[in-house]
RNA sequence: GUGGGAGUAGCUCAAUCGGUAGAGCACCGGACUGUGGCUCCGGACGUUGCGGGUUCAAUUCCCGUCUCCCACCCCA
């Protein structure tokens, strides 16, 4: 038999109607914030996001899906193509390539698969779906603003409240810019160096790796530790400080909670400023189910102009796990089950369903050759609210025998009254 | 990529010491020729994940492999 690959998976029905909605949720907030929707290629070159993710990153040294084209001759070498790992890269190109800046503020979102070849667990799969937006623009067009970042967090609250999803929590951190991060770096690295002997396997392979790390150490003898190492929040510049202290405010005068996390580091390389995380509890060890942040120079480390923005993914897999957890999942119901009786008489009824279809009945064929015992099983499976008989003895009388099937209650109808009479009676 | 657990009917699971696979639910048919849910009767249902090994005999023991789950790494 051949299976779904790894990692990979079927959205099954009814699981796909909670998809649809949560999703139908998720346009109706963005449209009250002015977003639109952008619909990148889930493949690009591969340079865009060893340029823009960062080379030395998980995400880009192990974790992509990439292959070489064809060329146009048989003998041609082609270029490198790259399943998208993630949407911002893929939103930042296009930004540059179209040259959105002459919109000014570009406000967008996408919903869509993503690919990492990681080692599958809960919530976590190689092809998953997020959920993102971007807000980029030129700083005269207000892209840098303290604003933008509050209304993206006050966005995501909002939003993660019209879902539904209870008990998330908002982390926040700085990062700061470039250079505050690489003074940071450096300071950490040298004072990890006295310590780390003391310290678990895994913070010495960090400390050489990726210091930063090292604050997402759980092992408790380590803690002391880590509690004395420097944090980027004293290497922020000036405006950095400034720009974070007037985020902290806008979202304490809206009301978002939130808790400073001065341990919150970002994976990827174009990150600077604002960094973010919404936790969920319900999800295990994958307990983020969204994140994101700033990243001012990521259009220029693109080759494009200069054009800060801020943005976050929500992982869909994730919140849709988060979602089942408080919400049933019900199949819709089809509002009457059409049932044939006796030769001939498939017509009538495909003739029937399309008058009722067209008036947004939702309607379900049975076929002539069922017993009306074998329709009325079939329709009750089904869970439609009504099963309209169509037999010779209607067709010659021009009424047909509608049932209710949450009140037993059986009547006749006339043709043109059906649809009204099904929909009245729901 | 690393470590641990699991894989038997569509689903949930059982099978003693190694003796040749079973139940519930679901499905199909009938009882009941134009009236569902309840009941009764009957039916179909399996490459025991896959491949190899040991054995007279393997769902059971051994090796390999695949997939899923949990955790690590990392991340949404």
């Amino acid at each position: 038999m051949i299976k779904a690959v790894r990692g990979t998976r079927d959205l099954l029905p009814p699981e796909t109607a909670l998809w649809n909605s949560a999703e139908a949720t998720v346009r109706d907030v963005f449209r009250a914030y002015n977003f639109h929707e952008i619909r990148t290629p889930i493949f690009e070159s591969t340079e865009l996001f060893s340029r823009s993710v960062g080379e030395e990153t998980d995400i880009v040294a192990k974790e992509m899906y990439t292959w070489e084209d064809r060329g146009r001759a048989q003998s041609e070498k082609g270029q490198s193509l790259t399943l998208r790992p993630e949407n911002t890269a893929g939103v930042v190109r296009a930004y540059i390539e179209h040259k959105l800046w002459e919109w000014g503020l570009n406000k967008l979102y996408y919903i869509g698969p993503q690919f990492r070849r990681e080692r599958p667990q809960k919530g976590r799969y190689r092809q998953f779906f997020q959920i993102g937006a971007e807000i980029i623009g030129p700083a005269s067009a207000g892209s840098e603003s303290p604003a933008r970042d509050a209304e993206i967090l006050e966005l995501l609250a909002t939003l993660l409240d019209r879902l539904g999803i209870k008990g998330w929590s908002l982390q926040l951190n700085s990062v700061g810019c470039a250079k505050d991060r690489a003074a940071y770096n450096e300071a950490l690295r040298k004072a990890l160096e006295p310590v780390v002997p003391r310290m678990c396997v895994d913070c010495q392979r960090r400390a050489v790796t990726n210091p930063l790390r090292v604050f997402d150490c759980k092992v408790p003898e380590d803690q002391p530790i880590i509690e004395t190492l420097p944090r980027i929040s004293q290497f922020l510049d000036e405006p950095c400080r400034e720009h974070f202290q007037a985020v902290q405010e806008i979202l304490k005068s809206v009301g978002v909670d939130f808790q400073l996390d001065d341990r919150l580091v970002r994976g990827l390389d174009y990150y600077t400023r604002t960094a973010f995380e919404f936790t969920h509890g319900a999800l295990g060890a994958q307990n983020a189910i969204l994140g994101g942040g700033r990243y001012d120079g990521l259009s220029e480390s693109l080759g494009g102009p200069q054009a800060p923005g801020i943005g976050f993914a929500i992982g869909e897999d994730r919140l849709i796990l988060a979602l089942q957890e408080s919400a049933e999942t019900v199949q819709p119901k089809p509002d009457v089950f059409i049932a044939p009786l006796g030769a001939g008489m498939d017509r009538e009824a495909a003739r029937l369903a399309r008058e009722l279809r067209a008036q947004n009945i939702v309607a379900e064929l049975g076929d002539e050759t069922f017993r009306l015992k074998k329709s009325f099983e079939a329709a009750s499976r089904l869970k439609a609210r009504h099963v309209l008989i169509v037999g010779e003895n209607e067709v010659k009388a021009g009424a047909f025998a509608l049932k209710n099937q949450e009140t037993g209650e059986q009547i006749s109808v006339p043709r043109a009254n059906l649809a009204e009479r099904i929909r009245g009676k729901q």
